[in-house]
Formats: C-alpha cells, sequence, structure tokens
DNA sequence: TCTGGGGTCCTAGGACCC
DNA sequence: TCTGGGGTCCTAGGACCC
C-alpha cells in the first residue's frame, strides 16, 4: 500500500511492472560463455527425450521455442548450439536478479527464476512516471548483472504480464490508463493468462476468438462452458478487471523430483531402483530446505503417456530417505504396472511443515532413524554423494 | 513435432463429524 | 425414522504456467 497525502493516492496510474527476463537461462550461458553470443543457443535436455527449455532470438528465428522437443529443434535449425541446462546458476543468479528488484520496493511477487510482479506505487516521489521506473530496473539489471529484461506497466497485474510480452526484446510497454480495452480487445483469447489448450478449445466452440468478443459474451454463457469461477475470472480479465494486489511470495508448498528414462523400463527391480534414487533426491532438496511433509505423492507416466498419481498422508511430517522410501514404494505396489512399459517417474512431498522440531522427523525404528540423521548430517557438511543406499552405488546405466 | 521438470490452483467425490 | 446440511480432510485427476 502506498502512502497516502489527503484524500487522493500519491501514486502512478499504472503502478504495477511485471519484469520478465530475455531467454534467461540462454544469457546466463552466454554471460560465462560470450562465444554464444550471436548464435542460435538453446538450453535444454541433450538426450533423446529433451525438450528446449529457453531458446535465443537467433533460434526463434528458425521457429525453435521452449518446450520444443530437441529432436524437432535440431531439424528445424541445422547449426542449433545446444547447452545442457545448470539449473542449480540459474537459481543463483534469479536471487541477484531478486535482489535488485528490492532496491526498488519491497513489494515483489516473484511467479517462476525469471518473472516477477513489482508494485512500485510508492516511487511518485523518485520518478515521474512508473515506465522511468521501469528503464531504471533494466538499466541496473543490466549494469549490475549483464542481463537483457523486458518490463510491462500496467494498472493491475495481467495487463502487466500481457505488457511485457509486447515489450520483449529488451524493452518497455506501457498499457496507459484509460486505454486499456484499446490494447486488450483485439488480442487472440489464447493470450489472456490461464486459456490454454482446452480452454482455447471450449472458447473456440463459443466462437469467441478475441478478447473483444470475450468481452462481449454474457458472463452466464461462459460460465456454463467453462465453469463459475474460471469463466467469472475470464469475462473479468477480458474488461481489463484484475484488483489481485502485488504479493511478496510466501513458502513453497511441495517439493518434488521427476524424471524421464531414456528408455522405457519394465523390470520391477529397476523400477524400485529409480524410485528409491528418486527418494534420495528428494531427501536432499528437504533437508536444504530444512523441510518436512505429510502427504507423499508418487508418479508413473506410461510408454503410451498416460500419467497418473498416487498420494498418502501420514500423521507425522517426513523428510529423510528411509521414510519417503517406504510410503512411496506403498503407493508404487498399489500402481498395476501390467507389464506396461515406464516412461517417466517422480516422487514429491506436500502439506510441508518446517522442520524444526526433532519430533516431527518420525521413524518407527529409533536406530534407524538416528542412522538417517546422522547420513544426513554427512551429507550436510560433505556433499549428497558422500553416503549411498548399497544399491544406488555404481548403478545400472539405463538413464535414471 | 512426440512430447522435461518444477510448480500452482481447481474440481469432485467420499469419509467423517457435528 | 431411510434421511439434512455444512465443514474439513483426503485422494485423484487435470489445466495451466515457465
Amino acid at each position: 500500500p502506498a502512502a497516502t497525502v489527503g484524500p487522493r493516492m500519491v501514486t502512478f496510474a499504472e503502478p504495477i511492472l511485471h519484469v520478465d527476463m530475455d531467454a534467461f537461462f540462454v544469457e546466463v550461458e552466454r554471460r560465462r560463455n560470450p562465444e554464444l553470443r550471436g548464435l542460435p543457443v538453446v538450453v535444454g535436455g541433450g538426450g533423446a527425450r529433451g525438450v528446449v527449455a529457453s531458446a535465443s532470438y537467433e533460434a526463434r528465428r528458425f521457429g525453435v521455442h521452449s518446450a520444443m522437443p530437441m529432436v524437432e529443434a535440431r531439424r528445424r535449425c541445422v547449426d542449433l548450439v545446444v547447452v545442457s541446462a545448470n539449473h542449480h546458476q540459474y537459481g543463483e543468479v534469479s536471487n541477484d536478479v531478486f535482489a535488485v528488484f528490492r532496491t526498488f520496493t519491497p513489494l515483489v511477487e516473484g511467479l517462476s527464476v525469471d518473472e516477477a510482479f513489482l508494485d512500485v506505487g510508492g516511487l511518485r516521489r523518485h520518478y515521474a512516471t512508473s515506465s522511468d521506473v521501469a528503464q531504471a530496473i533494466r538499466r541496473r539489471i543490466r549494469a549490475k548483472l549483464e542481463l537483457p529484461s523486458s518490463v510491462g506497466v500496467a494498472s493491475n497485474k495481467f495487463l502487466a504480464k500481457l505488457a511485457s510480452e509486447e515489450a520483449k526484446p529488451d524493452g518497455v510497454f506501457l498499457v496507459a490508463a484509460g486505454r486499456e480495452l484499446d490494447f486488450l480487445h483485439p488480442l487472440p483469447v489464447e493470450r489472456l493468462w490461464g486459456v490454454g489448450a482446452a480452454t482455447l478449445a471450449g472458447l473456440e466452440a463459443m466462437g469467441i476468438a478475441t478478447v473483444g468478443e470475450l468481452a462481449t459474451t454474457p458472463a452466464a454463457v461462459v460460465e456454463r462452458r467453462l465453469g463459475r469461477t474460471l469463466g467469472r475470472h475470464l469475462v473479468a480479465l477480458a474488461a481489463a478487471k484484475d484488483s489481485r494486489p502485488v504479493e511478496t511470495n510466501v513458502g513453497a508448498k511441495s517439493v518434488s523430483v521427476e524424471s524421464t528414462f531414456e528408455h522405457d523400463l519394465t523390470e520391477y527391480d529397476a523400477i524400485e531402483t529409480a524410485l528409491l534414487r528418486r527418494c534420495d533426491q528428494l531427501a536432499s532438496r528437504l533437508r536444504r530446505q530444512r523441510l518436512t511433509g505429510r502427504t507423499v505423492s508418487i508418479k508413473v507416466r506410461f510408454e503410451d503417456f498416460s500419467t497418473l498419481t498416487r498420494s498418502v498422508t501420514v500423521r507425522d511430517p517426513v523428510a529423510h530417505r528411509p521414510d519417503l522410501f517406504e510410503a512411496s514404494l506403498e503407493l508404487l505396489r498399489k500402481v498395476d504396472l501390467a507389464g506396461r512399459g515406464v516412461r517417466l517417474l517422480g516422487v514429491g512431498v506436500s502439506g510441508l511443515v518446517e522442520a524444526t522440531a526433532p519430533r516431527q522427523l518420525s521413524m518407527t525404528n529409533p536406530n534407524r532413524r538416528a542412522a538417517s540423521v546422522a547420513v544426513e548430517e554427512v551429507r550436510g557438511r560433505f556433499g549428497d554423494d558422500a553416503l549411498l543406499p548399497a544399491r544406488l552405488i555404481n548403478p545400472p546405466r539405463t538413464g535414471g
């Protein structure tokens, strides 16, 4: 909330910024390796089943975009340079970027590693317009971190988010107060935040192609097809109405580890070992974040891409590998694998509770619990690979 | 095109309780 | 008595986002 003087808020007409880093993973890689500049570069999984996580603008000119299978990306751009992802580093650079945001305002709401909403209403005395704030933020990110970014400026969050797309690459785009509908109504409906493939199909079935057409459709008609919550929400957005405040982030709600095998697994033992490996990784992550959780979930994706999840909620929060493995193995045993090839296996924890009180680390066997605590202590000091369960040492090279 | 990995939110049904 | 309504928790699936 901005300061007030008299009856009027001292703020900008367009106080909301959406800052979005340009081709973030690629630009972080380029900072480390300048030879990548000017080339069609993507960051992503290099394996047969990898996809593009981030594409440089040079690569985009060939029709390459994020989420595209790497095989297809290489087909479209013969000279494509593929760099494997280094998510740990992107996380650290992301912290640097967010630190710059907070030199302008504490009202920062992160949406992902490389984008955030900022409410800069409180900077009215320091800048003539919020677009000036946007330019100052971009300059500071470039000066301190050598990274390009784009900023959308608007009177609310969802318009700012749309505006940052228009700003790219390396620019600022303002949706002026009072001109919102001029900007919004010509856009195709799929540009609305929250409209994906399924919702788009529903809207198309109603003959709605643009945001303007959605805005003139009776709310009841939209709600009947899309459901009350979503329908109401989209109709409001189409009228440029979005009163959601910028909210500083609270803690995560779930932590999970999943990965796709290079080749589908059919042997039950191999699937079980892969599950143990994921439990091991998950335990490490939970330890680093000092979290425990009450609900353990597994995710199984079959060769035909059909996917199922199973979950169980336990009384006392868990975080250590043996507990995670025990719970997830029980879930796996409930799944009818029926000789079907398993493409992906994942395990996760939700219902998170901060790991402070020792009694939250439930284990029925006190000796095993003591051993697990010792393992986590060693890993905390010497790294995650310092101690491994026997069956994870020298694993067969099946990829996973 | 043959489809990653990390998340969030919503819906819906059933159990259970008052 | 054969039948209420609301709240909360749990599970499963799905849409969506980057």
